[in-house]
RNA sequence: GCGAUCGUAGCUCAGUUGGUUAGAGCGCCGGUUUGUGGUACCGGAGGUCGGGGGUUCAAGACCCCUCGAUCGCCCCA
């Protein structure tokens, strides 16, 4: 192996074949559902003003300090590697005047970046389909885009064993009532807690809920729970997803302790999670960010949306096969070459996908040709000087007549 | 940032308690067989054993460093 090779760098990756398939399949599902469901494509800058994604998180976060890909460009600008659709699109929203379009459904999918280390379902770029509907303060809204999360599952063939997991942060009134009551809560327990959980007891204690430690778990199940924190509105918001999602068929389970780290989500947070991929569990997640447009400087603009990760959509549809091509053209007599183009070009000309075997030992093309898996074979060899050619009979015979017959005509 | 496991041919892997010129299968290339065919056989190309240093008469194997991969922790917009 060459030694001087540059590497690729760590955390992205080379997909191909099978994985390739796979990723274009999910691809492909998701811009077939998303306009079922009405959503508008967009296409969005793969880099931003490091602004547009620091100023929603708070600038002294990890996430900001720690994860993110910024460089400054000539200029000394400070940009940033989209680490997350929703932050650009927000800005989009009003720098270009979207609000015009409100209620806007917005799907967009294509590389992020984030600066971490790899592991299963991890990478320093990666895929996101994402869905958001921008402007719409109706529950309505949470429910039509969680359907379609669910549609996307099922049609994708990975909706078994995974489950829709829902919770509601409440408004910033009955949240921030939660938090303080959480944080009287675990500093009770203080000495309880993992070395991890004190350091999030100041850090950023809602996130104690999904603490992995064993003993953490135990105090966090007699937490007080978000529901005797919730005002009379906001109760009623999540009442009417969880009806709603009742009505439209779309199965969920309550988790209480499900939250989100960032102050702009309100109420609706959910992830739809898997226990087949080991420690990267969610598939999709998302929620309600009634706040983030505000923080960028636009009106009061609530919206929600979700974004899914397309490698472990990909690692859970599992392998796909390439399909192989309708015609493979085998070239016996290196005589018959030119006329073994002609009769590509034909095939490929009304719409059939065809390769040409025209290499290596002439005894071994016609096996290289089966190996290909196509639905017909077509041999072209010289008798007298002249190129002819003939038919394979395969099991998909009306094909190979079809062939036969374009075939007919065509002359040396 | 931290931890565990792992790096031998294009791919998947063998390689005994350290012991001559480092192996197999698949794939690739060529030949023989078959001759309406996916078979079988023969041959070939391809490796400074991730890199560097050390121990030893002798290192793919043991020790240290380094790079990379995988999985997990932290973090998760």
């Amino acid at each position: 192996m060459a030694n001087n090779t540059p590497q690729a760098v760590r955390g992205t990756q080379d997909i191909f074949g099978a994985d390739a398939e796979a990723f274009a399949f999910v691809v492909e599902t998701f811009e077939r559902v998303r306009k079922l469901y009405r959503f508008r494509r967009a296409e969005m800058p793969v880099f931003e003003k490091t602004e547009v994604f620091s100023r929603p998180l708070g600038e002294t976060t990890d996430v900001v300090a720690k994860e993110m890909y910024s460089f400054e460009d000539r200029g000394g600008e400070s940009l940033t590697l989209r680490p997350e659709f929703t932050a650009g699109i927000a800005r989009a929203f009003i720098t270009d005047g979207w609000q015009q379009h409100a209620p806007l459904r917005l799907a967009t999918h294509g590389p992020l970046f984030r600066y971490e280390r790899p592991q299963k379902g991890r990478y320093r770029q990666f895929h996101q389909i994402n869905a958001e509907i921008l402007g719409a303060a109706e529950p309505q809204a949470d429910v039509e885009l969680l359907a379609m999360a669910d549609q996307l599952l099922k049609e994708l063939g990975i909706a078994d064993g995974v489950t829709l997991q829902l919770n509601t942060l409440g408004d910033p009134e009955s949240r921030e009532a939660w938090r303080a009551a959480l944080v009287h809560y675990f500093a009770a327990h203080k000495d309880a807690l993992s070395e991890d959980s004190q350091d999030r007891l100041d850090r950023n204690p809602l996130r104690i809920l999904d603490s992995k430690d064993r003993g953490d778990i135990a105090i966090v199940a007699n937490a007080p729970p978000i529901d005797d924190f919730l005002t009379a509105e906001a109760r009623e918001f999540f009442c009417a997803v969880t009806s709603g999602l009742d009505a439209a068929g779309v199965p969920w389970q309550r988790n209480a302790q499900l939250v989100r780290g960032f102050d702009y989500y309100r109420h609706t947070a959910f992830e739809f999670v898997t226990d087949r991929l080991g420690a990267q569990g969610t598939v999709l997640g998302g929620g309600r960010y009634d706040g983030l447009i505000e923080t960028l400087g636009g009106p009061h603009t609530p919206s929600v949306g979700w974004a899914a990760g397309i490698e472990r959509l990909a690692m859970l549809v599992g392998d796909r096969a390439e399909a192989g091509p309708d015609l493979v053209i085998v070239v016996e007599d290196d005589a018959a070459a030119t006329f073994g183009l002609k009769l590509m070009a034909i095939a490929r000309h009304t719409g059939h996908s065809t390769e040409l075997i025209a290499s290596g030992s002439p005894r071994k093309r016609f096996d290289k040709a089966k190996k290909l898996d196509p639905r017909t074979i077509v041999v072209v060899d010289c008798h007298d000087g002249v190129p002819v050619p003939s038919f394979r009979k395969l099991a998909d015979e009306s094909f190979e007549l079809e062939i036969r017959t374009l075939f007919e005509a065509v002359t040396p």
